[in-house]
DNA sequence: CTGTTAGCGCATTCAC
DNA sequence: GTGAATGCGCTAACAG
């Protein structure tokens, strides 16, 4: 039929292509054309392999910078059944302590020429189902993830469709992944016994629920310290709850309404700090009079509260990095046994002049 | 040949994936051997597609429980040429305000069955093209972007390229493309209003490079309200630089440190805001006495500063979801007019009591 | 060294 | 309603 047209050719055509520049994408077969050469060629050259003559590596060049090429990594991943694409599934993506992660992540993963795939559960198990199985779909090359829960079936499905992962910050139980967690326990006992020995005996905890490891962790620091001076651990002075601002708010406020407020508190996370100075704020209360914060500080952002609060800066970027470097090993290596790296967190007990601090913030 | 043997067969077929359940993933021709029934009609009952018996459709499904099967959104792509998958440009994702974009426009993606592909160009001109380019390698449907500079070439290229495009709280001049942005010019020239009718006429200004419009517009606001009552701009007041918290830390230290220096200060975003913050605590200086601070503090955390502390809540949620809205317009009608989207925050000026205040801090 | 060719897994004509 | 066949753009064998 005359109107029978060719539309590959159409389409994909030099002097077409000239008519619609703005539309179209050239093709691998585009480029070979315009270089005479085949697209195997063009692929070799494109993908850096050896055994191409300078001769016709240049033609190649020369027709990718004319037609402005762009390989199409969808066809790529398809055909080499695997992405450079690494997922990373972040349960809030509002706390300053996984945005850093995030950072970290996202920096090491370019240095790698890796590009990362982000996802923020907000500590929703249903839509953290969900995001795994994206993943596996997307067939990324593997997944660094903050776990909601300790134990989500998804976990194990992802790895026994053999991707790569590895749970950061909170520990996962029911299947065994690297992982790359931080000493909660002991940095939130050494918080607490320097309250102690300040002579606190009525101490309250605002503290992440303990469904992650993060929160329970934080907890048994908490405990211990208590137990290591003999001081009895009074639950109503014990909150948990979803590592949030509002959260740190409502919990906070509850222990200070308390007929016997704690003349003491510990905060798990910076986001739960915050909430709690606002329920402190609310209720017209004096750090350190009226009250006495113990608090995660990750970013170090409520450094002007001092002396009151104390601090303890976590090694986010170390983190970061070290997960996008398991995920790499693994990928190299499938059979590798487990890792799990615990990094140290820097606590940083603020003790100096109360009086320069009033000058700043009166 | 013996030894010829169908590698297919022997890794799709059923019995095969019995042994090995974890590595195999299933494929829809797997599906289709199973339920007994063709890979279109497979792909049809996926799809949601009409025209297919009851008696099928429940196969399929059976078959599609029983293998576990997940279509590969790779393939589909590569097939359909395009994916569900949106990308987020930012410039600094340790900036919380534009934590909260991602977070807004991860959920609103989420709700349109779309996901996120998170890039981070740190505010770096050649990682944001780099960025660009992957964004077209990977066929995403569509890239939101808070531009790093307001002309980059790639901008242009993209949109010529056919990719839908919304521009997020900067504007970029050398291409027409949708825009939601925030009323800065306004929302500053109100803060320092503010100043100047405390009586200030020594008001420092600490905001970003000109080079975001953002910056530009935060400056001009500042400048406007100095003309607006007749005081005089004064270059030596006025520092400009990359939005974080190291450079706000700087700027104010230099501010602080002249023969005269300013007895207000207006600060262009809450990361400057915290820099400005550990500067003047670092010199021991007191707000309000020393100092009065007027503040971009987009997610009002700095709250416990106030009365010094002038606060602006930018619609950030907003801000994300219509990002994402404009996106998938445009991609429903490539060819609608461009809209510019324009924001109003919400300032709130806080003038309570200053005893209370101090109580809390001191 | 280079070209030809055969799929990667899926959606979509087009026949039946 | 359903199935067989085609090709999306690319890479990896294999053959020259």
């Amino acid at each position: 039929m005359f109107c029978e047209i060719d539309y590959t050719e159409v389409c994909s055509g030099f002097h077409v292509a000239h008519l619609f520049p703005s539309i179209m994408q050239a093709k691998i077969e585009d480029v070979a054309r315009q270089a005479a050469v085949s697209t195997a060629t063009v692929s070799r050259v494109l993908s850096g392999k050896p055994y191409v003559s300078d001769e016709l590596r240049n033609r190649v060049l020369d027709a990718v910078q004319k037609l402005n090429y762009r390989p199409s990594r969808v066809a790529r991943s398809l055909r080499v059944q695997r992405s450079s694409i690494l997922g990373l599934i972040v349960s809030d993506i509002q706390n300053p302590f996984f945005t850093a992660v995030v950072r970290a992540v996202e920096d090491a993963a370019y240095q790698h020429k890796h590009s990362v795939f982000l996802c923020n559960t907000d500590e929703d198990v249903e839509k953290e189902t969900m995001y795994i199985e994206l993943m596996m779909a997307e067939h990324v090359s593997g997944v660094i993830i903050s776990p909601t829960s300790s134990h989500n079936d998804a976990y194990r499905r992802l790895v026994e469709a053999g991707v790569p992962v590895v749970a950061i910050d909170r520990r996962v139980n029911n299947v065994e992944i690297d992982s790359v967690l931080v000493d909660n326990v002991s940095a939130a006992r050494r918080l607490v016994t320097h309250l102690v020995e300040q002579g606190h005996t009525r101490i309250g905890a605002v503290v992440g629920t303990p469904v992650h490891s993060t929160g329970e962790e934080r907890l048994r620091g908490y405990v211990e310290a208590l137990h290591a001076h003999d001081l009895p651990v009074r639950p109503e002075l014990i909150r948990t709850g979803i590592p949030k601002m509002a959260m740190g708010h409502t919990m906070t406020g509850e222990l200070m309404d308390l007929a016997e407020p704690p003349t003491a508190i510990f905060t798990g996370n910076a986001l739960l700090t915050i909430g709690a100075l606002r329920a402190i704020h609310e209720r017209g209360l004096r750090i350190p009079e009226d009250v006495v914060l113990a608090a995660f500080d990750e970013m170090d952002w409520m450094f002007f509260v001092k002396p009151a609060l104390t601090v303890v800066a976590q090694p986010t970027y170390d983190l970061g990095r070290t997960a996008v470097e398991l995920l790499l090993q693994r990928m190299e290596r499938p059979d590798r046994p487990c890792q799990e790296v615990v990094l140290a967190p820097t606590l940083h007990i603020r003790e100096s002049s109360l009086r320069r601090m009033a000058a700043v913030t009166a």
